[in-house]
DNA sequence: TTGAATTTGAAATCGATTTTCGTTTTCGTT
DNA sequence: AACGAAAACGAAAATCGATTTCAAATTCAA
């Protein structure tokens, strides 16, 4: 009779629509605003708010994974299988965004999590540095 | 006669002002609206908007280092030779900082710069993640 | 189908930061 | 010392991403 729901338990449309955008995006980071805009162009009738709504629902759950970004708010794509753990690299100096996914980071983080107790979330890291190409431009106005 | 003046010319009360209080902070992380709250207690007139147009200038000058954190906006710290030689780890959770210092995280950076041609810098990086009280919370709270 | 609980969405609010713009400082030049 | 152009200041307004509010719509178990 009195079976307490929680907030998260009905699977609305809503719901549906914003996992979906994720699951189509092939990985690639969206904010919240840009799936509006994808669910907006389709015809859906959905609401910014409500988009920030799933996305939090989403990211709690596991399935979708939030990455902060210096200029602007937080970006999210998908979590899980399909999506490769990856650290995200950013120049300073043009903005230029890479991912970074090679062993040694891996085995830094499990050095960093054994050595240190201290357990590293790709999804919120970012290093910051120089592109090949800024690199290449600071090192020719600054030959010290 | 025409000696072209660029932005950031003008060594001005205010960008020493700041400067000042990031040097005697040792190191701590402070907010814009912190520093602008010392000032003031302190007597000085300086606006919130000019603490924030010194920070960006410091911080482009590498003097003072950003930090952003998840709930709210940024935070400065003292950059420079303090800072140089560490990385930052913040818990997503706690808010907690450490630093981190040692030799794998070096050669991890040299390899990225050899084989991904990205130079890092370490005094713009801060790693996300838990650090180990909290990691063993979210563990006894999800155990899966 | 009914009804209590949850979700929705437009508008209001929020908090951090930036922009605007008229005023004040700075500093090389008279 | 005074002048004047350029830069910095600061208060208010604007921006921007994100959250809160609340009445209306939707969901789902009974």
């Amino acid at each position: 009779m009195e079976i307490k729901k929680e907030r998260g338990d009905y699977k609305t449309r809503a719901y549906f629509l914003v996992k979906e955008v994720l699951l189509s995006a092939n990985g690639e980071h969206l904010r919240a605003e840009e799936i509006y805009d994808i669910l907006r162009a389709r015809g859906e009738k959905v609401g910014l708010t409500t988009v920030y709504r799933q996305l939090t629902r989403l990211s709690s759950e596991g399935f979708a994974r939030k990455t902060l970004s210096e200029g602007q708010g937080g970006c999210y794509s998908l979590a899980g299988a399909h999506c490769a753990d990856h650290y995200h690299l950013v120049c300073t100096d043009c903005g230029a965004l890479s991912h970074l996914s090679c062993d040694h980071i891996e085995s830094l983080i499990h050095h960093i999590a054994v050595k240190h107790s201290f357990t590293v979330m790709p999804e919120r890291t970012t290093l910051y540095g120089l592109c090949a190409a800024c690199m290449r431009k600071a090192k020719r106005k600054e030959p010290q």
